[in-house]
RNA sequence: GCGCCCGUGGCUCAAUGGAUAGAGCGUUUGACUACGGAUCAAAAGGUUGGGGGUUCGAAUCCCUUCGGGCGCGCCA
């Protein structure tokens, strides 16, 4: 019996003491059925006794003593105790505690799927680096946890859209021929212009067949070879970290098709567009943001904002019900505007959802180096990718809340790879594949008695594997809550506990017998366990782009 | 000045308002002539920045204060 079984049985029992009392129950999310943190607790706690006990009005103990009778009916349940202040610990019977195993080799890849978010149809926008320069350490963050994210919501039955939004329109395009030129010349860089090795690299590859042209021909040809080398650049990069985008989308196309203007015609006729000193301007006060914004400048050019409004109009008109934007802790200024357009447009706060991530530090003799664009010294994915490994790379980014700022050390990143706790897991999968091997070899028949369902699995009573099982057990559950909260670091965490799990379970028990004339049901058991921990494993690095490696 | 985010063992990070705040690294001590030692077992290490409040119960919510980061353009 899992979690989510156990939890709707209770949520049952709970509406028909409801109607016996004759008690108009309000829902409550805080309800949960919960894996305790000491074995003794039993297989499963909940807090039902607890948050309900003042709607029935009685005291949680009480309430919780009403649940116990109730509950003892279920032929899954061995006992249930009340501890503290009225937590329900559950005890299951022993098949039921295990069939956690056989729905897993049925299911097999499928296993952890749901269709909870079906209605949802979501664009994730993410990373979107100018074209300037080539992918950084803070887009990487963003190319890692919103590839995985996309995935997690795809697999609780979501629509997803992953999106490239390529600022192709604007100023800093200019800026960046110009770089290049400049340092073609060795000409004095303009005050906001870009440095480093990458502009050098570009000048001496494009600059030499130009050398001939007029200056005004330098610029035109060298604009679209240099931005389309940038870009191929950048996606190569993605796309060797794993990460795939099924759209990029080109700012300059609002432009062209006209999108810009008949966005900001739509917000005019709603009545939140007004002209101040010879300016459009947006009303985004009206809805909660410190000030109005410009869309048309004065000289009649659009300002990026503009852009901004006719894209997110767009993501709408291509029937997103969720528009979810990753920004920069240094961006996280535009959600009151990018909330207030949405509103503007009569959407609600539902329609737009961000995730801000903090910066991720790189850290180089205990210190932290401040990186720029301009100055030069980033640290690109293709460098960090060099340096420690996509598999490393990503989980490094993936394992940390991004409302958390992550150091990255490069020196202990460097001299201690085994480290990162990428391996622990990945290891743990290897150690599983093994043993497979293994029983294959030892006894074909082994193997298939597991394949073919016969395994009695209710001789698993060993601590270690009852503790194996119940986290097994958990796993839709995670996803769910991970898929709710959009946090993709809980499958990094849940994978971490797996691993240790199933590294103390080898440890202290054989899985598989010396010798073929030993074989008993408890081997048998054992195998199952094995490879549905393995199954698990593999299906929750793969949500995270993680390879999942049969031997190391 | 105003606004947003973050303060958790030496370090990097966890913890839907739940029980004794958990892992990894580092430190110390143990474990293979049996499934791979990239592992396991164990020890030391915490007033969750400080102070109030809310309640059965707070690292988590509210107020306040102190640190750190970021943002406050007719830039993109």
């Amino acid at each position: 019996m899992q979690p989510e079984e156990l939890l709707a049985y209770i949520k049952n029992i709970l509406l028909v003491l409801a109607k016996q009392n004759n008690i108009d129950l309000k829902n409550n999310k805080k309800l949960a059925v919960e894996k305790p943190k000491l074995e003794i607790y039993g297989d499963w706690s909940t807090n039902v006794a607890l948050i309900y006990a003042k709607q029935f009005n009685v005291s949680a103990k009480n309430l919780a003593d009403i649940f116990v009778k109730k509950m003892l009916d279920n032929e899954k349940i061995e006992k249930i105790d009340v501890a503290g202040p009225g937590f329900l610990n559950i005890i299951l019977k022993r098949q039921a505690r295990s069939s956690v195993v056989e729905n897993i080799l049925r299911e097999k890849q499928n296993f952890g799927k749901s269709q909870f978010l079906k209605n949802e149809n979501i664009n994730l926008e993410f990373v979107s680096a100018n074209p300037t320069g080539p992918i950084h350490i803070g887009g990487t963050r963003w190319a890692a946890v919103g590839d995985s994210l996309g995935n997690l919501l795809l697999s609780q039955g979501a629509k997803v859209i992953k999106e490239y939004y390529f600022n192709d329109h604007g100023a800093q395009i200019d800026n960046f021929v110009n770089s290049i030129i400049a340092k073609y010349y060795g000409t004095a860089l303009q005050e906001d212009g870009y440095d480093g090795e990458y502009i050098k690299d570009l000048a001496d590859k494009l600059m030499p067949e130009l050398e001939n042209r007029s200056k005004n021909e330098i610029y035109e040809q060298l604009k679209t070879k240099a931005v389309k080398l940038m870009f191929s650049q950048i996606k190569q990069s993605l796309q060797t970290f794993g990460t795939n985008f099924d759209i990029f989308f080109h700012e300059n196309s609002l432009y062209k098709t006209g999108q810009v203007v008949k966005a900001v015609n739509e917000l005019t006729a709603r009545g939140f567009v007004y002209q101040k000193d010879s300016a459009l301007w947006l009303k985004t006060s009206e809805f909660g943001d410190d000030k109005d914004r410009v869309l048309q400048k004065s000289t009649g050019e659009w300002t990026y904002f503009a852009a901004d409004v006719a894209y997110y109009k767009n993501k709408r008109d291509r029937g997103f019900k969720t528009c979810v934007y990753m920004l920069g802790i240094d961006h996280h200024g535009y959600i009151k505007r990018l909330q207030a357009v949405a509103q503007a447009y009569g959407d609600t706060k539902e329609n737009i959802k961000f995730l801000i991530g903090q910066f991720v530090n790189i850290i180089k003799d205990k210190k932290i180096i401040k990186l720029s664009k301009r100055a030069g010294n980033i640290i690109t994915l293709d460098d960090l990718i060099k340096v420690v490994g996509v598999d490393a790379a990503r989980y490094s980014l993936i394992r940390s809340s991004v409302n958390t700022p992550i150091d990255l050390d490069l020196d202990l990143i460097t001299l201690h790879t085994n480290e990162n706790p990428v391996y622990y897991v990945q290891y743990a999968y290897a150690r599983c594949c093994n043993v497979m091997k293994n029983a294959y070899m030892l006894d074909k028949a082994l193997s298939e008695k597991v394949l073919t369902k016969k395994a009695d699995l209710s001789v698993l009573q060993k601590t270690v594997e009852k503790d194996l099982l119940t986290t097994l057990a958990l796993y839709p559950a995670m996803l769910e809550a991970s898929a709710r909260s959009y946090e993709i670091h809980k499958v990094a965490r849940y994978l971490e506990d797996l691993a240790r799990k199933y590294h103390t379970f080898y440890s202290s028990l054989r899985i598989l017998p010396n010798t073929k004339s030993e074989i008993q049901v408890e081997h048998i058991a054992r195998l199952a366990l094995n490879n549905a921990t393995a199954q698990i494993l593999k299906n929750a690095l793969s949500l995270l782009g993680v390879s999942a490696p049969e031997r190391m």
